[in-house]
DNA sequence: AAGCAGCTTCATGTATGCAGAAGCCCGCTT
DNA sequence: AAGCGGGCTTCTGCATACATGAAGCTGCTT
């Protein structure tokens, strides 16, 4: 996470109210339960949760630190009006990110970190004939994180990360089509491929590409669906 | 900023306590009053600004989020530890950024921009021959930051901005060396060349080239001066 | 003497209370 | 009837008080 924050684990039971109170913030707002432009009131928030005014206060502050939010001074928050212009930047900087970070890992990756991000890809094989999803899904955050690390750039990883999650809130709207999984794959592999080859550029444009036929993608869905202000 | 919060104003009169406090702070440790790892008692700092502890909460969360303050749950905050490898880091995640902006920057500009950041450039000819270093420190940022505008990817050049504020709060050992001021301005002056003919490419990799030239001199700084934890 | 248990102390986390500002509604004026 | 001003309401921002978990210390046990 990197985020400055440690609180043991995201679990919901135990940790910090205001952790449980942003964690169930943020998951409303990546939902769409709370609709962009919705004003967030802390009493009415605190009664929802059953606290006080004090750790939802803490939580919509680092809400508004992680760009969720935007406060207003003495004028309360709202939930960040993300218009779909915004996602679609949010994606190509995403992809752009993640371009950078796939050059510098093929020229920096250890052999055992090639090694562990090649049996990943081979395990993603089975996850995409079944048509798994959630698997995929998570899988396909463990690829990525491996290369962020493989950077040997703890920095640069976090700041994806970062930035990744963010554009997460609101990739719920996913493209679920079972074609975009098997070349999503596809893509991976000739990145795999191309940082087989030592071929860092290549990898690297080969990786915006990915990253921006799934803006594509999404933003076809966008389209068709007129999901206006997300 | 765009770091969801609207304070007005930066100023120090009038704006919110933990706005205040969070402005304080992030300069204390920016400037080394508060060294790394110092531990961040709240109470105390509420004394110090006349202010309880309330703010001085709000404020260490906001430090949190950007990184400045490490938080851990029930055991209070201590001033991140920041060492030269992680800065290092931090430099060639700027150096990257920037050199993505200034590539997507080169193919998208309009000629109005085109035109102003000429202008710019040219203005600060007879600010490296006056070796005036805050005159020069305030164009380079100008300059900058209108390449990252002209990306027309705004949530692209809120990124590159944070990262970079998040590094200057290091820069202040600047390197106040001639030398470097008029090295800096031949690196731009090449760097306009290839947005001149349109190489976004080309631009990119001297903007890269740029700002580790930059951190290389930088880590010579620290090399011969020995600060070790920063 | 070393290690552990329990207590004490203290800082953080949370709740509540209070003051001031922003917005709103109502009534007044033109 | 429409625009404007003043009082009112409400919510934020800050202060203070209480609760809880963590760290350190003391004394006992082995």
């Amino acid at each position: 996470m990197a985020n400055g924050f440690e609180t043991g684990d995201d679990g919901d039971d135990r940790g910090l109210l205001s952790d449980r109170i942003r964690n169930a913030l943020t998951d409303e707002i990546a939902t769409g339960a709370l609709a962009a432009g919705a004003a967030l009131d802390e009493q009415q928030l605190a009664d929802r949760f059953g606290a006080s005014r004090t750790p939802v206060r803490e939580a919509l502050r680092q809400l508004a630190a992680g760009g969720l939010v935007e406060l207003r001074a003495r004028r309360g928050g709202v939930v960040a009006h993300t218009t779909p212009e915004r996602i679609m930047e949010m994606f190509e900087t995403v992809a752009e990110i993640e371009a950078v970070c796939v050059r510098l890992a093929t020229y920096r990756m250890t052999p055992l970190e090639r090694s562990h991000l090649i049996e990943l890809h081979d395990l993603s094989q089975p996850i995409v004939e079944a048509g798994n999803f959630d698997a995929y899904d998570s899988f396909n955050r463990q690829f990525h994180e491996a290369i962020y690390h493989a950077t040997h750039n703890s920095f640069l990883a976090e700041q994806a990360i970062a930035v990744r999650n963010r554009l997460n809130a609101f990739r719920r709207t996913q493209l679920r089509q079972g074609e975009r999984l098997r070349r999503s794959r596809d893509e991976h592999e000739a990145i795999m491929q191309a940082i087989a080859e030592g071929d860092g550029e290549m990898a690297s444009r080969r990786m915006r590409a990915h990253m921006l036929n799934a803006a594509t993608s999404l933003s076809r869905f966008i389209e068709t669906n007129k999901l206006g202000g997300v």
